[in-house]
DNA sequence: TTGTAAGCGTTATCAT
DNA sequence: ATGATAACGCTTACAA
């Protein structure tokens, strides 16, 4: 257990003060050559390195990043922690990812025990808990904090802040669209049962896209799904009771449970039914027939994010004006589609 | 920008002194009632929150953990993240997650990074590129400095400390048992190119099952392929060129890839050929037949390796043993294999 | 060229 | 019951 040496021991070592080891570690040119040449050999020789809670605490700025997700196991945020953790360490920072796990105390809790100090800033996503309360005070609470904080992904008007979000109305409009194209008209949404602003977008360029086509929009051929434990019975059930030869997906866990659930009861993808789900990840790429998929480019959005905070930590200013930004969708088709 | 309120701040406030306010608001019945009242209110209204980079300075103590996985996509990593988040939050301790993504650089910067007074104690999995190298003089002077450190899944014999695995070879022994005794014989094994120990020991229990059966161990039998950007010509050529009745795959990205791959050839699934692989995650549940598994429970190994590290980082006395861990794999039947 | 001292926010020891 | 002071490790005016 050989303790970290520190400037301190150095300088007794050495018999110099404290501040002439610090400057000369830092090569100022106010310390002598020999002086300097000395100390720099000493500190390498025994290893030293600085200690970042101490220069956090000078600083007051500790080069960390928060980070808070939902989850961890969905494709879509592990590419976009990717992201983060691409700019951030190409800039000096370190990412704290903390997982809220769609709960609303949980994010509470990480964001306070982050906000005391540990970090420059905020990277995250709503929990859907979170969405579903509408109780955005602990948001408020760190901005207040003069922390900055920016939104990916699930964010909410309710709070004024930079954001990276990708244009989920369109993207969906866009499937339906091609869905349309391709001759099919009994186009049904598979959705979470949650309250996300990004399912309901999603929503709402499906409805778009029907109206726009003049197609009857008809509530049963909208379902609404649990996170976990996704019910057969139920999925199949909705696809014998009404006829339906398209379905969009707010997610590709959905969509691929689902394909599966209704190729056991004989339907073909995508000869009968074809599939389209958000988020292009491993289960969509690997699927039987391969999902075609709404890319939502995960690692460009947390790069994106993570260049946005970054910036606003180093700026000195602390202006109020908020930048949104929106990535484009981009739809990967593969076999559960036709032409 | 309303900066965070300190104890100076109220001590100035209450005309009182800093060490009245800190221990009133410890509750310490050093402090007179109303005093005690007094400062609490006024710390509540002002919303006072203990800075953690301070507390952290004078305790060297941070209460972070630092974790270097290889990648997080990987579902079972992220199961491990997840599992050393249960453990830590619930006792009080914030997860730095930082990801090597398999570079033996990226792994010693990261690791320097947080050791310089960041964290309390490391809990990682190596990356694929430092097992090859077999360098871990980063690891040593981790070590040397008096930071717990846990291991767990990709380990190494060359640094004594304490290790959270499972038995993957008894893993793979087991597995390929279950070919023998569904009357399969010519068992092939699908393996990653680089030299990681998991690998190697999954090998091992597939050779030991095979030769304890008394089924000649054929070298062509046995597939190395890359972590991405599998060939599917190599795949369906290793196929063809060999009469293969079951496969064993060292993760699920390799099984379910490989799946299928074969059954675009016209081979059937499990008729023709069982598969089973390492890692129970989505891909194996969702593939088309579904995966029959080896449950690495990756939750149960972050739980476990963050409470040895906690232990670790709480006990007083610095001894030198260590602790190793296994903990068993389960295998999960699917509709790959048959009975 | 080198050193002194204050300060970052907290806690703990030792006065008063 | 309250306060002064030192200390954690570092940086940086400001002296010398």
């Amino acid at each position: 257990m050989k303790k970290q040496i520190t400037l301190k021991d150095i300088a007794k070592e050495l018999d110099v003060s404290i501040s002439t080891v610090s400057k000369a570690l830092k090569n100022s040119d106010e310390i002598g050559h020999d002086t300097k040449e000395k100390i720099q050999a000493f500190a390498k020789l025994y290893n030293y390195r600085p200690n970042n809670i101490a220069i956090s605490l000078k600083n007051k700025r500790t080069r960390n990043i928060g980070v808070i997700i939902p989850n961890i196991v969905h494709y879509f945020f592990a590419t976009v922690v990717r992201g983060i953790e691409n700019f951030a360490n190409a800039h000096g920072y370190n990412v704290i990812v903390c997982v809220s796990d769609e709960s609303f105390d949980k994010e509470v809790i990480n964001m306070e025990m982050l906000a005391n100090g540990s970090i420059d800033g905020f990277i995250m996503s709503l929990s859907s808990e979170t969405q579903l309360k509408n109780d955005y005070n602990h948001i408020r609470e760190v901005m207040d904090q003069g922390i900055p904080l920016v939104f990916f992904d699930r964010a909410t008007d309710e709070i004024d802040c930079d954001k990276v979000i990708i244009n989920d109305r369109e993207a969906a409009y866009q499937a339906v669209n091609k869905f349309v194209n391709s001759g099919r008209k009994r186009i049904a949404l598979i959705t979470s049962e949650n309250f996300l602003n990004v399912s309901d977008e999603r929503a709402k360029g499906y409805f778009q896209a029907l109206r726009e086509h003049g197609i009857e929009i008809a509530e049963n051929l909208v379902l609404k799904l649990p996170y976990i434990d996704i019910d057969e019975k139920v999925v199949q059930k909705f696809f014998s009771q009404n006829k339906i030869d398209a379905v969009l997906c707010v997610n590709e866990v959905f969509a691929v449970q689902c394909m599966r659930f209704v190729q056991k009861t004989g339907i073909k993808v995508p000869e009968d039914i074809s599939f389209i789900g958000f988020t292009d990840g491993l289960l969509s790429k690997y699927a039987t027939p391969s999902l075609t998929a709404i890319n939502q480019h995960g690692e460009d959005m947390g790069e994106m994010a993570a260049k946005m905070l970054v910036e606003k930590i180093e700026s000195e200013a602390d202006e109020d004006t908020y930048r949104i930004e929106i990535l484009k969708a981009t739809l990967v088709e593969r076999e559960s589609t036709v032409n």
